[in-house]
RNA sequence: GGGGAGAUACCCGAGCGGUCAAAGGGAUCAGACUGUAAAUCUGACGGCUACGCCUUCGGAGGUUCGAAUCCUCCUCUCCCCA
């Protein structure tokens, strides 16, 4: 099976330029014995990668498993530009201590979801557009790049033309242009023949394909990934409180774990093709479990996706963690926590307070709502009082219990 | 350069000079029902030991007993003309 045939079973196909050729490129590679190079980009506009970068990471990792490599291309200098595509306007400009940052902590992540350093002929390779986009002139580009590209033609795609509507610099305007001649630069630093990437990124996958054959008279390839939605369209990989980031700092692998054994019924099945590296054979056992079973599914869903990032260790900490909270008894270490002061508790401590600085609440307005409406228990006991406070007495041998909702758990402990 | 429209809470979006902490929708959160689903119903949704007080309607001033609402200037956005 090669790497595109995977990509389908797997739910990683949205659209190919040229899927007959591609496959014939990849034939060829095996029977010489060489390996396909693809690119995918990301813009280093934070310092973490999150949910919505998985899709496109997975299939880098997947491409790799096939014994292709894969470059992980750094937009250091397109961030810069910032990409219009499904924005309905302008982002803010980073500065360059920003792009410096966030470039760097994208690198280390991403180093440890692929082998960079192995020397085999797969071994993924990092490269960072600033380091060709930035030496260009005005002039130079506009000649070289600039004319190869119709501005009707680009007026068609569909970002800019959302964009006629509500505004669109030329600045933005140049994205696809920059975005297209990487392409053309790893095609000639790589032998790069493929770009991958989210299928709203088609038209400016293409705009390199085609700036390719015509700089170079030579066929290179677009393939993209379904977007990562739910069953309901909506987009994926956001809780209340924000993004759900893949830097354990931002999102502990506790928080990472819940979010995966939460997901829609719906979207278990299709979740496991493209979260997990589990064989597909056991994607459809566990797709096919119904009713509450499917429990089951978002379990192995949850542990595979969080070892995935995380490592086994973390994953194992955090399936704990979860089962004794939600299953009762067992380890509780694993539960997100914070510290008290025992000498706080003389004189007792402000419930909504302690809430606020937990992260159970935003304010202590609401955290008093929440207690209002039933929805706070503090060590299995439903909160009454909105003003309650902690004191000595609720100390459960240094540990209290906070639960708000039926799933958000937070420990404190008095030290 | 000229003319016009506009900026309201997380997003969209109403808003007569007082009855506006600001309609409505979405998102979100909580409760009920469940399986740590979905759908549905109910409630909450600026802050604050709270039938009151404080801070909000792009920014800065002003008019007024009283301003999201009127005036002036500024910033930004969009549309049309050249």
């Amino acid at each position: 099976m090669d790497i595109w045939e995977l990509y389908r079973q797997r739910g990683f196909a949205r659209q190919a330029t040229d899927e007959g050729a591609l496959k014939t490129l990849t034939d060829t590679a095996a029977a010489g014995g060489g390996v396909l190079t693809a690119y995918t980009g990301f813009d280093p506009t934070a310092d973490s990668f999150h949910v919505g970068h998985l899709i496109p990471l997975m299939g880098l990792i997947h491409f790799q498993r096939a014994g292709h490599r894969p470059i992980v291309l750094l937009g250091g200098g397109t961030a810069m530009i910032g990409d219009p595509t499904g924005k309905n306007e302008m982002r803010k400009m980073l500065t360059d201590e920003e792009l410096a940052k966030n470039t760097d902590a994208l690198r280390r992540q991403a180093a440890r979801l692929m082998d960079f350093d192995s020397g085999n002929p797969s071994a993924a390779i990092m490269a960072n557009n600033g380091d060709w986009l930035r030496q260009w002139g005005y002039i130079d580009f506009l000649r070289e790049i600039g004319h190869h590209f119709s501005v009707n033609r680009m007026l068609t795609f569909e970002t800019f033309k959302t964009r006629m509507e509500t505004g669109l610099s030329f600045i933005e305007f140049n994205y696809p242009l920059l975005q297209a001649y990487d392409f053309l630069e790893l095609s000639r630093r790589y032998d790069c023949t493929v770009q991958l990437g989210g299928d709203d990124q088609w038209a400016n996958i293409i705009s390199g394909v085609d700036l390719v054959r015509r700089v170079e008279r030579r066929d290179v390839f677009g393939w993209t990934f379904p977007l990562l939605t739910t069953s309901s369209g909506a987009k994926m990989g956001k809780t209340e409180k924000g993004a759900v980031w893949l830097d354990p700092e931002k999102t502990s692998p506790y928080e990472y774990y819940q979010y995966w054994v939460n997901v829609d019924d719906a979207d278990v099945a299709k979740c496991l093709g493209f979260f997990t590296l589990l064989p597909m054979e056991e994607v459809n056992r566990l797709s096919r479990l119904e009713g509450a079973e499917i429990r089951q599914a978002k379990q192995v869903l949850a542990r595979e996706a969080t070892r995935l990032i995380h490592g086994e260790e973390e994953a194992a900490k955090a399936e704990k963690g979860a089962k004794a909270v939600f299953g009762g008894g067992g380890d509780m270490d694993q539960v997100p926590s914070t510290t008290l002061e025992a000498a706080r508790l003389a004189d007792g401590v402000d419930l909504a307070e302690v809430m606020v600085s937990a992260g159970l609440a935003k304010s202590k307005g609401e955290a008093r709502r929440l207690v209002d409406q039933g929805g706070v228990h503090l060590n299995g006991e439903k909160v009454t009082d909105g003003f309650m406070r902690i004191t000595a007495a609720h100390g459960n041998q240094g540990h209290l219990m906070i639960k708000v909702g039926k799933k958000k758990f937070h420990r404190v402990v008095v030290a």
